[in-house]
DNA sequence: TTGAAAGCGCTAACAA
DNA sequence: TTGTTAGCGCTTTCAA
């Protein structure tokens, strides 16, 4: 591969002169810089990214943790982000983590030993531990879907406030038994969306003044199988749930299943709730009414938000951005108006 | 943030084996390198992986170019791709390129620039101006999901077979009337799916001694959408249909939709068949039968096969494997024998 | 408007 | 076993 000693050599200029001209400098004749540009393109001369890096200290290149990029949801996050990226002229590293803690700081050690300029953190927690990490390595961050009381930017939306929305529907319908699978609580801190969904939910059945039953609380782990055995378990249960408020759409259409495999319809047995609002729910049958979350727009939000820091840095560390998007409630087919 | 020369001063040693210690070289005393990592630990240092990409001229950067990494069968096989990678220490720059051309090449280009050690392209089509592009900047290639008659490696299924042995399926339990919604044709290029999966449906239906009828054929987006408009026309039509063959999953449940919308049922009017095998086949009503893709071992196979290719490069340039993969009906509830 | 030269952080050949 | 030094391909002062 050519590379600027090339360019120069045949320009007969310096490769200071060639440096300038692919950089765009105002000092730079418009004729040396044509000649330079013709021969480029001639020999297929292009600066070489890393190169660069190594002397602007930048990549443009944002690292991207996520959970499971197999999952729905986060194929469309990212693709909000890597879409925003590419406007402005940046890469996308994606890395799938799991969840687990220690592939989480694996990847952050890679991704700042890979000089990212910074890192969109998506995960079932943000835990002080991350924040630390981040911190110590001076690396920028937004946290995406997910909120935080730490010093972190973040897009999310309210989880509290939208399970508590899509409750009180249910509740309108005339439910009063309502079960909710929520996924993993991991010793109940804050920051976890199935507990300020569970929370949520909490509220909005006390505010009704609706009994509050142990037996309708399932845990499952965001997939649909594993929400087709809670909801089996819940279905088989001494307190018959008349509606199930799943967290994630998936398990929503996991626990449908399990209401069909247990001789019973839905809507008309048993109304079901997801959360999320991904390209399944129009298309299943039921159609599913959901809580929408904006998924592409929380990507797509937070790479904006991101890279904006990044070209900020110099001026000035401004106060990290704390962005609420808001949720919907999406009425479809899987809920419907108690019996009397 | 602390280099090289850091370390090497406060371990009174030269930046040289600073750099053997890291790089794990035999010829460094344990005792140096004990001092070496544990001066490296104090201070947070670590290589700067940019810097080595320039002298070793390697970076342990995969580019992975594909369509839309919101449809859940991308995911899967990017899925795949990462969790390889990850093994073999190299990361992965993904690009969302719509089966756009002109996207398609500028990312091609980004990733040369920035080095990438290989490409994984994934499109709807692998045509001659995408082979001229990688050979002519020498850039190692893997075709994901689709096979070529270029000097080019790939992954992917027998796609005509896989088509043909959907519709031998549906001929066995009966069905006579069998109509297709399948995907852009671009002038019925072999190179495409839609084009040899619209062929093993015509070859089974001739085989069969059946009609083929230009009105049972469709045209759509891959996405569920739109086979719900294909689907309705096809319904509307002349000639009735008993069972639809959906070149993908996400059509297939766009196609259930509209039947459901036309006052019929699946399966026990119209039978649907799928094809690609994503997560959400088992979880939908009716469970679909369909094609199953190996999505997640087509990407990981293909991330292997591309490392491989990168590092047996001065080893002599072997022939360029091609490999095709067993697909596998998965038969559920979407299909039904045909009622005398 | 251009060029010479230093340097980004590292690896690798050669010498000691 | 270790050190010296010349790059890797570029950008950016400083000088002309």
């Amino acid at each position: 591969m050519p590379d600027i000693k090339d360019v120069a050599k045949l320009a007969n200029v310096s490769i200071a002169t060639v440096s300038r001209a692919f950089n765009n400098k105002p000092d730079v004749s418009e004729k040396t810089k044509k000649k330079i540009f013709d021969i480029a393109k001639q020999i297929g001369y292009e600066p070489s990214i890393p190169a660069r890096t190594l002397t602007k200290r930048k990549t443009n290149i944002l690292g991207l943790i996520v959970p499971d990029i197999s999952n729905p949801y986060y194929g469309e996050v990212v693709r909000g982000i890597e879409d925003t990226c590419h406007i402005y002229s940046y890469n996308v590293i994606l890395c799938n983590a799991d969840n687990r803690r220690e592939k989480e700081f694996q990847y952050i050690d890679i991704l700042k030993n890979r000089w990212v300029d910074g890192i969109i953190f998506h995960s079932d927690y943000f835990l002080k531990e991350h924040f630390e990490a981040f911190k110590s390595k001076n690396i920028p961050v937004v946290l995406a879907g997910r909120a935080t009381e730490l010093d972190t930017a973040y897009v999310a939306i309210d989880n509290f406030k939208a399970a508590y929305d899509a409750v009180n529907y249910l509740i309108s319908l005339g439910h009063e038994r309502i079960g909710i699978i929520h996924g993993p609580l991991d010793g109940m801190k804050e920051t976890v969306d199935s507990v300020a969904r569970l929370m949520g939910y909490r509220k909005a059945l006390e505010e009704a003044g609706l009994n509050v039953y142990d037996e309708l609380h399932m845990e499952a782990d965001f997939k649909a199988k594993g929400a087709f055995l809670a909801a089996k378990k819940m279905l088989e249960g001494r307190i018959k749930p008349t509606a199930i408020f799943a967290i994630s759409d998936m398990m929503a259409m996991g626990a449908i299943n399990a209401i069909y495999d247990s001789g019973l319809r839905c809507p008309e047995d048993i109304s079901v709730m997801g959360f999320d609002n991904i390209d399944l729910c129009e298309v299943t049958r039921p159609a599913l009414t959901t809580i929408a979350q904006p998924m592409y727009e929380i990507g797509a939000i937070a790479a904006r938000m991101l890279i904006k820091m990044i070209e900020n840095r110099e001026t000035g560390s401004i106060q990290p951005k704390k962005i609420i998007l808001d949720h919907k409630l999406m009425i479809r087919d899987s809920c419907s108006r108690i019996k009397n």
